[in-house]
DNA sequence: AACATCTAGCTTTTT
DNA sequence: GCTAGATGTT
């Protein structure tokens, strides 16, 4: 049998794999088969007759459950282990136990967005101006509560918020209780309450401890105070927790996840062995070495090494640019470089960036080179004004008190209930503390309110409650006929938005797949489906078949691997970013976080950085990481710029170093006498840099460089398109 | 009620 | 430079 084949596996690989009861941790470096260790365990144990149910493992993105799932499925293991996320674990134990829970089973998940409008409303009711208390802004400073379980008396004391103790913490106890009049959870919310719930239900803990017997916990650097509570009790009557993580790659410190828990681990479990992998298959020597580097100088960590099992390679690269677009332009060529002279395909290939607006300028270079891409951003298309409708129909369906979904459609497509009546009918509802959705059952009893407004409402009404009648049907039939009855369709139609239209068919296309998977599966219909729905995480977007390069946030590139990689942005301010300083967080994650980019290479890896960065439309200086400065192994190649398109003043041409673009690693291109409809010997003026005469043409670029003399002594290559020279003769 | 125009705030990172 | 929300216009 394919799975009792431990041939293929290291020596501490087969440790692990082989490990049966108790507690084990697994330290496992990056590229070190950690993945393989785990699903290896899983189809062991199931091979000596543990039954897959039995079997819980959790992960952090429904992507690497689906690996897992995958893998298994090829070593033909029978089906039936639980492999999920935290968050989907604590949906399906809410649901299944919401009456011990003391919540409703039908409840909503909110996000971000939805968690935005509670506060807004809530900012309303009191008479607060929502631009002294930006919603987002109370929003995150709630998050802190929740995450460091703390009093906002006992935050303001460790300066962890900046709003007034006593306003934070009204406003958290009145967003508390609306979502949960409303019957809604957000994120934080399903693992506080699983950890409660499992706490404070021994019964229920112990049955589940029988449920499943082997529990596994990946990316266990990255577990917060809730996860780790919710993994403790469920493994409280039998001690098989095996968990692999990398405290180097511990990278969600700021959303509550504590190094610490595996970092004492050992202290949790002192029977536990430890494993650890510390053979990489992945990177190239160059690459590891450059990633120690940077690691080392970490002090929370566990000592671990990389030793390279994968060929030498080339060796790293670090390229300097004036500007974000320069960088742009730098980076398509680097694309195209790695894929037409190292044949490596687009496919394989990633730009990975701090955060998500520097991948604007991006997209439109690669463009202009007609490079293929994907941005991996899955839940972009779930934010779209047109999809968060389609749904918020869909979650009323289920629960009638979910107002932020009734508020949000109850007048889309218009409707004739405006504003003004809706406002009538919030502030009788308050008033007599009646839900939302009660008193509009009833709109005639609502004072003020005009007939035509009443009739309206009462169709509206009936309209809802019909779709409720037929729940039970598959749900792209549900959201077909709230589609086409809404009037959302006619209305996209009047507005010929074709966009939205395409949107919602696709939603309804995704919920057709859905049916189809979840056919044997007896998942609980259009419950599940919006729970999967609210579920989705940006990785779960990547598509590794498709031939496109992918540009992603450094976050999101855990457990990934390319054959090149280019990170770009590595300045000081962005990595680390200027952010992380606030609220006593440490440098440690920041670096962490260049790591887990770093180590995603297998072959090629480039970084680059530039001399000026737009930042909300102005341009400002910007320097080099210090995460990047004086490594040996890097060397460092000053990319073609021109200097002088942001501050005149800070950079001279005389502390340009003269720029030679190597052979070997610099971007292709060919070298033409006439580019872009520039000739050499030609005059040009530079809007900064003044009037100057085209030297030669250098390869580079997808528009085409110059080495350009201007006549103040500056001599620079600099990129045509980007410079914006014009003609002179 | 729908549309156009203005302006303030914004960029960490995500389940 | 962009966007969402606010304000102004028909």
């Amino acid at each position: 049998m394919t799975v009792d084949n431990l041939s293929g596996l290291t020596e501490s690989q087969r440790a692990a794999v082989v490990h049966r009861d108790g507690p084990m941790l697994v330290l496992a470096g990056p590229g070190s088969g950690k993945t393989r260790v785990i699903t290896h365990r899983v189809a062991r144990l199931i091979a000596e007759g543990v039954p897959p149910q039995a079997i819980l493992a959790l992960t952090f993105t429904n992507k690497a459950a689906e690996e897992m799932r995958t893998r298994l499925r090829a070593m033909n293991m029978p089906p039936g282990a639980t492999l999920c996320t935290f968050h989907s674990l604590c949906v399906r134990l809410l649901r299944e136990f919401a009456g011990r829970a003391g919540i409703s089973p039908g409840f909503s998940i909110y996000d971000q967005s939805d968690q935005k409008a509670v506060i807004a409303d809530i900012l309303k009711d009191k008479h607060l101006d929502p631009r002294d208390y930006l919603p987002g802004r109370v929003l995150r400073q709630i998050g802190v509560l929740k995450n460091h379980l703390v009093t906002p008396e006992q935050a303001a004391a460790r300066n962890l918020i900046d709003l007034p103790a006593a306003i934070l913490g009204e406003l958290a106890a009145a967003y508390r209780t609306r979502l949960e009049t409303v019957g809604a959870l957000d994120f934080d919310d399903l693992l506080v309450r699983t950890a409660r719930l499992l706490e404070d239900d021994d019964e229920l803990t112990e049955r589940l401890g029988r449920r499943y017997r082997y529990l596994l916990v990946d990316e266990y650097q990255d577990t917060n105070a809730c996860q780790y509570r919710i993994a403790r009790a469920l493994s409280r009557s039998h001690d098989n927790l095996f968990v692999t993580g990398d405290p180097d790659q511990s990278i969600y410190g700021w959303r509550g996840a504590d190094i610490e828990n595996i970092l004492a681990f050992e202290r949790d479990f002192p029977s536990a062995p430890v494993v650890r992998l510390e053979e990489n298959f992945r990177s190239s020597p160059q690459v590891l070495r450059l990633a120690d580097e940077i690691i080392k100088v970490n002090a929370r960590r566990k000592e671990k090494r990389l030793i390279a099992r994968k060929p030498e390679g080339a060796p790293p690269r670090l390229y300097r640019f004036a500007d974000e677009r320069e960088e742009a332009r730098g980076v398509a060529a680097w694309v195209r470089a790695m894929h037409e002279d190292r044949g490596i395909e687009f496919r394989r290939i990633a730009v990975f960036y701090r955060t998500n607006a520097m991948s604007r300028v991006l997209e439109e270079s690669l463009i202009q080179a007609a490079v293929p891409y994907q941005i991996v951003k899955g839940v972009e298309f779930f934010h779209r004004r047109e999809v968060k409708d389609m749904l918020a129909y869909l979650r009323l369906l289920l629960n009638p008190s979910d107002e932020i979904s009734l508020l949000r459609i109850v007048n889309r497509p218009a409707r004739g209930i405006g504003e003004t009546s809706v406002q009538k009918i919030v502030t009788h509802a308050r008033a007599a503390g009646a839900d939302l959705w009660t008193v509009m059952k009833d709109a005639a009893g609502v004072p003020g309110l005009s007939p035509a407004a009443v009739s309206r409402t009462a169709k509206f009404v009936a309209l809802i409650e019909e779709f409720r009648t037929r729940l039970d049907r598959p749900v792209a039939e549900i959201a077909r006929e709230v589609y086409l009855r809404s009037g959302l369709k006619d209305a996209f139609d009047e507005a010929k938005d074709v966009d939205a239209g395409d949107n919602v068919e696709e939603l309804i296309n995704a919920a057709a797949q859905f049916d189809k998977d979840e056919a044997e599966a007896s998942s609980n219909g259009l419950a599940g489906y919006l729970q999967q729905t609210a579920l989705i995480s940006d990785i779960d977007a990547y598509d590794e078949r498709s031939g496109a390069v992918s540009l992603m946030t450094l976050h999101s590139a855990k457990g990934l691997e390319f054959e090149a990689v280019m990170i770009v942005g590595v300045e000081d301010g962005i990595i680390p970013h200027a952010r992380s300083f606030e609220g006593g967080r440490d440098l440690e994650e920041e670096r962490r976080l260049l790591f887990v980019g770093i180590t995603r290479a297998e072959r090629f890896l480039a970084f680059s950085h530039t001399l000026a960065r737009t930042m909300y439309g102005s341009p400002r200086p910007a320097s080099l990481s210090p995460f990047l400065r004086n490594l040996p192994g890097l060397d460092v190649v000053f990319a073609p710029f021109h200097q002088q398109t942001f501050d005149a003043g800070r950079a001279s041409a005389a502390d340009s170093p003269r720029f030679e673009i190597p052979a070997a690693a610099g971007p292709g291109g060919s070298v033409g006498v006439d580019v872009l409809g520039f000739r050499v010997g030609q005059r040009v003026r530079h809007p900064a840099l003044g009037p100057g005469r085209i030297e030669s043409f250098v390869p580079g670029g997808a528009a085409g460089r110059a080495v350009i003399q201007f006549d103040k002594g500056a001599r620079l290559i600099m990129g045509l398109q980007a410079a914006r020279l014009e003609p002179l003769d």
